[in-house]
DNA sequence: CGAAAATTTGACATGACTCAACTGGAGTGG
DNA sequence: CCACTCCAGTTGAGTCATGTCAAATTTTCG
């Protein structure tokens, strides 16, 4: 896991061996059963968590009672409620374990005190953050000028496993579609 | 202007005096008149801009011609195409200023070169980046369990002063409504 | 095997868009 | 300072993509 992260790690910044050992150990490895939640709406999130292996969403319950899918998580990816996280807010997402799932996470005081002691670990999480923005206004961009239709022959293309990995249901709901109707959009 | 600065950087981090000035001085005064651009499509986005002063809006355009705003940018806000500007790729947006405009603007370069010599940067940074994820991220759940007319009553709410400030068609826009249907809307 | 969950199907409803025409105000130039 | 143009905003008719609801069918999995 050491290694997977710090293979992770030098796609951003370079660590030297004290650095990544000092950030390895203040991560604790932490797994999930499939549908396990990582965190639960109405708490606070309180770790940032990096997936070793597995997948994970992130969803929200609306009025009615419907799930709103915002985000998927697989290997190498971070996934937290950034709002509740900064500000220990109450968070209005779950972020559930889809398939088993390792992670290490790391706690948020003990992430600000290694921002005092591994200086480019700002770096890191700027650079981390940057990306994620990037990739939450592509979606944006795209989700703007597609059809249902369009969306959904998008992602089977970028994404064929996923296929595989998740209902349907919950690639309709990523998709800002209802089931029923990218049932029918499927059927042609 | 250094002093509007300075306090926008205290809601962050602490700089001293000399981290205030050699970041300062990094920064060029750039005025834009009403209608000017601040980025143009198709060319790379070479700065971050602090706004000073004044009221920026960005958008793209889609297949059929239409405008799309993505964001308003006004006093206090850095605003850029951040994927251009990290990757010296092409930008798919436009910045232009809606009213003159007066900013704080940072050569990509000039960035790279303070992060070395400001550790705080990063940090400033990374904060600013987190927050405006934060900002997207709420926009888009909003987005999504509104209506239009919800949408609308809610961005006048909120922004009571923006309705002076800008034209009905790109509030409109911004709230992903054609300028049309929202006259409806208005009407009742 | 049987119950619960996921997917499909179909009838119907509707929010929002398109297109085209009209109105009214603001700016421009002669 | 009037006449003319241009642009923003409105109105209305017709349409379409997508949603809702309810029931039937299929799949999953204990």
């Amino acid at each position: 896991m050491k290694q997977k992260l710090s293979k992770y790690i030098s796609r951003y910044v370079d660590f030297n061996t004290q650095e990544l050992d000092l950030f390895f150990n203040s991560l604790e490895v932490k797994k999930y059963k499939k549908k396990e939640y990582l965190v639960q709406e109405g708490k606070v999130c309180k770790y940032k968590y990096f997936i070793i292996d597995g997948l994970t969403r992130t969803y929200n319950i609306d009025q009615k009672g419907n799930e709103k899918i915002i985000q998927f998580g697989i290997e190498n990816w971070w996934v937290t409620n950034i709002e509740s996280f900064k500000n220990n807010s109450k968070s209005n997402h779950y972020i559930q374990a889809l398939e088993d799932t390792t992670t290490l996470r790391i706690k948020k005081e003990e992430l600000d005190m290694l921002y005092q002691k591994i200086n480019k670990l700002e770096r890191l999480f700027r650079l981390i953050t940057e990306n994620w923005l990037i990739a939450i206004q592509r979606r944006n961009e795209f989700y703007l000028k597609l059809t249902s239709k369009e969306r959904y022959e998008m992602f089977v293309k970028a994404f064929p496993n996923f296929i595989q990995r998740v209902p349907q249901y919950m690639i309709a709901s990523y998709l800002e579609i209802t089931p029923e109707y990218l049932s029918a959009l499927r059927a042609n």
